[in-house]
DNA sequence: CCAATAAAAATTGTCAACAATTTTAAATTG
DNA sequence: CAATTTAAAATTGTTGACAATTTTTATTGG
């Protein structure tokens, strides 16, 4: 019944892909340590894919690793670096759109279809979680369809974005603006598609 | 006499720092895989500490990592791609500075004073590998000093970058940009450091 | 009762062994 | 000889054990 008490074997990745998405929804507070063997355990691993998974989130930058201590919640990020970091993110995935619009092929456009209508359901239907995780999700696909160079470096400024301004989003206005997002790249307007993506992201 | 072969115990965050660096300086060719066992024999430790510098080194973008198959250098990055990092770094480290020359006291001048000159030593006697530490080193400094939020994020921007054109650069010139930077850091003047940034970083 | 010290518990750091997978080399077949 | 199959080697994935460190608890002395 409880989600975390499943046993199943995990991987590496969907460890971390889980915890990322469990951050982002504020599930643990701030400077909150994360122990590896309680970890280990709810995932059903041993504790060596668990520090992967740590690594992995310390280099984005939701955790913060001391020597011997292990790791705990990043603490919040201040408005002006949120600033700072809301243009970079912003470059950065116009850029992306802008590419993928060229790039595109019909099986592209499919997937995105599929990931924005997964992102309406969460909305729905969801609680935070899912929702945090299913828009990551939708604006990751035409990154690492762009770029894969760029792909880690716009996780890492998108994960420490939404942790800070996760709980007070409209879910109706979300939906909204990432239709006119999809819509515009299926029509291939690149104005109008980096329009709404500004009109979302900051 | 060999530099690899020294058989002294490295922590993990040097196995990290000696890498990056190695690949900074082009030591490694593109899509060479990277084996565990040999760098862990080089460094005198088990393969723990060297599949967590690889998931670091993966996380930044200077590796890449497939499942059952290990990491590999990254492939070179395109031109676009280039110049969409150098603007997020140039707007990420204008900040820091701004920040810095607000926040800095007189024991993060000196420190700086220090590895300014650790960059010029190297410039004139060490090869590729020492000039492009110390000046990652340089400009870490003030960039750690204003942001810990923003650390993770410059670094791995600023390891892309230079491990594109990081062959071709005249040394003396690069040692009259950081002159400049640094000197109006000291006097606090804003728009020159900003200035003088610009036209290093870019 | 409080502070300082000492013992115990909890946690992280590292390692070596084994399992699973991939790559390379050898053998087989047409 | 080339293509396929099979066996061997190399490499990564995971684990449990033990060492080193940190944190918590218990003890002691004033």
């Amino acid at each position: 019944m409880e989600k975390n008490s499943i046993k199943a074997d995990y991987t590496r990745e969907e460890i971390c892909d889980i915890l990322r998405s469990d951050l982002i929804a504020g599930k643990y507070s701030h400077d909150q340590p994360l122990r590896e063997i309680s970890l280990a355990r709810r995932f059903g691993v041993s504790r060596g894919p668990i520090r992967d998974a740590f690594l992995k989130l310390t280099q984005e930058g939701s955790l913060v690793y001391e020597t011997n201590r292990g790791v705990r919640v990043h603490s919040a990020i201040a408005d002006e670096e949120r600033k700072v970091m809301m243009k970079m993110r912003l470059d950065l995935e116009k850029y992306c759109i802008s590419k993928y619009i060229d790039e595109a092929d019909q099986k592209d456009h499919d997937e995105l279809e599929i990931l924005l209508e997964r992102f309406k359901c969460s909305c729905l239907r969801d609680s935070l979680p899912g929702v945090a995780e299913s828009d990551l999700s939708l604006h990751r696909h035409w990154v690492a369809r762009a770029s894969k160079n760029l792909e880690p470096i716009w996780l890492g400024l998108a994960v420490r974005i939404l942790m800070k301004y996760s709980r007070l989003e409209s879910f109706e206005e979300s939906i909204e603006e990432h239709d006119n997002i999809v819509e515009a790249i299926q029509v291939k307007n690149k104005d109008g598609a980096l329009k709404a993506l500004a009109l979302n992201v900051i």
